[in-house]
DNA sequence: TAGATACGTCAATATGGCTGCCCCATCTTC
DNA sequence: GAAGATGGGGCAGCCATATTGACGTATCTA
């Protein structure tokens, strides 16, 4: 039990600090890194999608956000059938950022996945899906349906 | 690959989401609870251990050791072997507001755990010894080989 | 037209990190 | 026994990231 919760704090803890240096180069932090991770991941996201993703509250996403569409590194326009939201995209720049700072987190994460094995990789997915809670369950789902 | 940091990243949040209220109530952060779960796990750690596990400042730590002092769930006293040490321990009050956090904790690992099964639990753990960088292992394994 | 919703923004505050520098007590080595 | 290394404490100042609550504007829906 208490090997889980240090396993999950160092590996994560760990894993994180692996794009510190890459994100410190353009003078941005942790949190500007989710925000582009997850715009990356689901193009045409909307700020509150986002907001519930994070799970923060708005004015902490709205300097973030402000930051990264200061470096152009994401833009948004108004939405299709809606033209009250907004819908983040990364701009060139921001896919070339963020595609380099994935590879320092695919590069860790890859030599994990090849020393544990394709099997221990799937469990390690089980567990973690298991700590999501409910509520939040069906939003994980839906980002990982276009895999 | 996405799937893996996105489950790593929420899995961890949300488990840490889980004890924000009990530390709340005492006026106290994560940052607080870290130091008190790896003191609790290894009695009489000394200050520059705790510093090498939890990879922060002197000064960062030095806050919130005063803090738990001050608070009465930490205390001190000189190394045995070398006075400048010193070794660190939760009092009475310490130990039961740890084990009561760590309930919390262990509750919703419980329940990812059961679902998953062991198989899955033992994959769990190998990918995530495979994110600990080589330098910090021999810590982590020191740390679980009295688990 | 009234109300709900999506987003933005102000001000104030807390937490948890950081650097650089200097201090003391104690241990080790020559 | 003196010199230096080590364990720990502390000051000042800074930065990043989060919070709450209140209010404003544009737009959609009933």
């Amino acid at each position: 039990m208490r090997r889980g919760v240090e396993l999950l704090f160092f590996g994560y803890t760990r894993l994180t600090r692996a794009i510190d240096d890459g994100l410190a180069e353009h003078g941005l932090g942790r949190a500007h890194h989710r925000a582009l991770y997850f715009i990356a991941r689901q193009p045409d996201l909307t700020i509150s999608e986002l907001l519930k993703i994070l799970a923060i509250t708005k004015q902490s996403l709205g300097r973030v956000l402000t930051d990264l569409a200061e470096k152009a590194l994401v833009e948004t326009r108004p939405g299709v059938v809606d033209r009250r939201q907004k819908l983040l995209r990364l701009t060139a720049e921001g896919v070339r950022f963020e595609a380099q700072l994935f590879d320092a987190l695919r590069t860790s994460l890859a030599s994990a996945y090849a020393a544990a094995g394709q099997e221990s990789v799937t469990g390690f997915w089980r567990v973690l899906e298991g700590l999501i809670p409910a509520e939040d369950k069906a939003m994980v789902i839906a980002l990982q349906k276009d895999i």
